[in-house]
DNA sequence: TATGAATGAGAGTTCATTCAT
DNA sequence: AATGAATGAACTCTCATTCAT
């Protein structure tokens, strides 16, 4: 069943194009929020015509929906790639800051739609957002608080409270920036005041 | 120029009305979304038809500004009140995220509508809010991280920095409530997340 | 059934009222057209509440068919009153003109109004514009043109369709004032224009 | 870039539609005056639903707009073909009355369209309009009324207020029909009264 | 596959009118 | 007689979606 060459390249440039429309959909979304996004200014956008975006999405709804696989698909990856070789939990917490911090000025757009869904009022995908970062949920509850605290590094504290803390944290400093996308907090700051939060109290 | 009795009557039954279109409004932004949000539907939840609304506020968004406004003097000034005679930094602290938690379930739909608006796309409303908030940003930028750092209960920090952040958590973990209204997140664990980042670390 | 002073009193203010209404509805109804004018516009333009017009008019149109009613009385009036003294028939149109070309300043909106209404698209102000003026039309037609013609002083010609056609030059031409109330055209040259259509060709 | 047959085509259904529109609302717009009358019923009377009509026009001002320029220059170009061969003054004014008044019933609604702009109280359409029939002022002012003065067939006379005066004649006159588009005044003693009104008195 | 004209449900907003005070 | 809060029909305009080409 392998394409032919013509077949492949096909695929490709669909793929192309659909990637080019979730770009779009990432810059309205994250401009106008989902009510206020305009399935013409995106299919514009990505230099197409209106009726383009419904061969590739069957509507704004699954946009969206795909539009966070995407982006949670990319950002766990992003993130745990750069974890992988990291041992010590403590050197793992500051690694998931610096490298989440370091996810969000190359995916702006997508990471501001990411939180606007999670603060926003739509449940549904709320819920898919949760879904689709569950495997960033388990990194940061099991393979660093978890861990941390089983080796002594974090005082002892609740796992899975303290990874949606810490998720909140991320989120919410990661995805204010101004306009030129420069983030109103240092991520070393961040990233130091949670250590502090986690490490224990010597004495 | 004393509004006789009858004045004052019509002017408190207006006062009234103004009060039921802002509870339905809350609730409708919160569950809805502003731009999801739909103007009749307010009105007729607050038991008005649809045209009321606009004896009362200019526009859909001049109602939302309105409900920042009554929201966040009402949420400053409960917490204010509450951390008036707590004079230890540490127990300062304490008490924000005390008082600021339970300032979310009496105003369940108010503070979701908050959190959307920070996280949301709308830059005249995350204006409105900073604005609105200015007090409360104040209060725990100067009176408790600045406070605390000069008497020596806290780590030496960045004032303004530690403030947003502190900010973000509240926020950010306040709104997070199941369907009841109970939030995912004890706040006294937050509040001991937040001490312990703070904290002195004694060599 | 002479009213006790009271009474009277009463009247005259109810009539005062009443006159400051139509002035207000004359001044709105000229700036905006009937279908764009707005009740409560010029309820507080009178210095009234909105519902206060109700107890004078039954209805929007009531109201402007009773502005019609006035003005084309004041008008009518005004006009035969200067004309009742002019014996030479080519005096008398010069003297049409002339007294018509001075009403239209002294009320300005009203004239407006009138000519908003004849040749605008409702049949009902237009049939009673016509009904309102019709002493006017006859004045014209009667009094100046067949008395004219019959006199020698002007050449034959129908005497219906040149009322209608003096007419028409006079609103056409009065109502067309600049922002000052200025109108475009000189009296003096509308008459004399007229004059000449009407006299005799000699030889 | 010329286009395909394919998109000839389309361009073409496109301004059919576009004309459809259009004459609908010339219907609408002299039927009801222009805040009277009904988007939604221009659409549905040219055959579309109502969201069609904003693929062709901005807004309802832009649509009366459009119609002022489109008739304006039919109107313009109708008048300016019959002249053309006409030499002598006299016989210009009568054409231009002649032609004229033709114009009317073929463009029945259009017309009182015109008219209705030209007096009513909307300042942009009749800033518009003026713009827009521009060539027509010029026409009758410069090459009927100053060169039949220069050659001696109309008396001296003010060429701009004249021709005013004549344009307020023609539309006046013309626009006012019965319900069968018959005119209440016959074309011909129209002109022949602007005639007299122009001639020289001799000796 | 890409197009864009057509659709029509639904939105925010206006405002003439009513009526209890 | 005067008020102005409440009403709800009606309006303009938007836009997700469909579908013939």
């Amino acid at each position: 069943m392998t394409p032919r060459p013509k077949d492949s390249e096909r695929a490709s440039a669909k793929a192309q194009t659909r990637h080019l429309l979730l770009q779009a959909a990432a810059e309205e979304f994250a401009n106008e929020g989902y009510a206020g996004a305009n399935i013409n200014r995106i299919s514009r956008a990505a230099g197409f015509a209106k009726g383009t975006i419904y061969n590739y999405f069957a509507s704004k709804r699954a946009l969206m929906l795909a539009l966070i696989d995407e982006t949670a698909k990319a950002h766990v990856e992003f993130i745990v790639d750069r974890l992988r070789d990291v041992e010590e939990p403590g050197c793992r917490l500051e690694q998931f800051f610096h490298s989440g911090f370091a996810f969000i000025p190359l995916h702006l757009p997508q990471s501001r739609v990411m939180v606007n869904n999670i603060y926003g009022p739509d449940a549904e995908f709320k819920a898919h957002m949760f879904q689709a970062y569950q495997p960033l949920f388990q990194l940061v509850g099991r393979d660093i608080i978890a861990d941390g605290v089983a080796r002594g590094a974090f005082r002892p504290i609740d796992t899975e409270s303290t990874a949606i803390l810490l998720m909140t944290i991320y989120l919410g400093t990661g995805s204010q920036v101004d306009d030129t996308g420069k983030p109103w907090l240092d991520p070393a700051l961040v990233a130091d005041f949670a250590l502090n939060a986690l490490a224990r109290r010597d004495s």
